[in-house]
DNA sequence: CTATAATTTTAGAATGATTCTAAATTCATA
DNA sequence: TATGAATTTAGAATCATTCTAAAATTATAG
């Protein structure tokens, strides 16, 4: 677990006035552990293992309580449902078209890209998304067809 | 409506030995019409106008048709939904987080972001998806607070 | 022009993620 | 210890999407 992480999120929960439960902590343990984009049910199973009465119900509430807070970010949704990031610095995803694994990938001129964009357009921006579609490491070896059904976005 | 983009739809229907229905031709005649990016519903809702007899069953096929043929591409869901994209060309797009609109907007090298990914990461990249999330002029006007809820993504 | 078979459409049922609800529990505070 | 606010919980409700099986359409062969 990175601890650094971990704090951030509780001190952050604290500070805005909620109550740091056994459930929030769980859940902010499991944020804090590894670098995945975990769906609430995926949070849910594995949080349930420390805190074995929590409700699914609180997990949803929990993890849209974060985003409100800006602690965490919802990524669109996929086959089994949305994705939280934990990363909210900018980055591009790297998304595997077969296996649905979600990889962190720096990109030194995201900013850079959103300047560009800002620029040219009346939009006034607030954040970018880049994901990437292909085939992880894993997949690519044991290369199937790749089915056209199997992950929707092209 | 865009006769080119039209003709092309229909053409890879046919040339892929599909069936060029009153159904698949409305929906393509629409997908056609604008720069719009349609939910199932909004396409059923708009393309009922014109065959009323229309299913909400076959709009959802002949987009995954369409899709499969990879004649238009499926953006994330948002709170009513997914939505297509008509425009198969990389490009950037811009969504606002207050009213939901997306224009698309050119960004000349999205190339060049991916092959920078594609260099740095051991994944096969197969495509790119860049969404740009802020404040659309209209909803800048009328700047109410953003509301957290409104939008998901951030 | 029929008959037959494949394709397509359709309405409605089933599914599954997410949200809502109302009651029970926990916690801060007096 | 008593009170009230915040939180959790299980289950119901919602809503987009998928599935199903029957009806309609279309291509093809005789
Ligand atoms: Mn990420
Ligand atoms: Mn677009
Ligand atoms: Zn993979
Ligand atoms: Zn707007």
């Amino acid at each position: 677990m990175n601890f650094e992480v971990y704090h951030n999120l509780v001190e952050a929960l604290h500070k805005a006035g909620y109550r740091l439960t056994p459930q929030r902590l769980a859940i902010c343990r499991y944020l804090a552990s590894g670098r995945e984009h975990p769906t609430p049910a995926a949070v849910y199973a594995r949080v349930r293992e420390q805190v074995p009465t929590i409700s699914l119900a609180t997990v949803y509430n929990t993890l849209a309580l974060l985003r409100q807070l800006g602690l965490i970010t919802e990524m669109g949704a996929d086959a089994s449902g949305v994705r939280y990031e934990t990363d909210t610095h900018p980055h591009a995803n790297l998304i595997c078209l077969q296996c649905g694994r979600v990889v962190d990938a720096p990109l030194p001129d995201l900013a850079h890209v959103q300047a560009v964009l800002a620029a040219q357009n009346a939009f006034e921006l607030r954040s970018l998304r880049l994901d990437a579609y292909g085939l992880c490491p894993d997949c690519r070896r044991t290369s199937m067809p790749l089915a056209t059904e199997t992950m929707s976005y092209a």
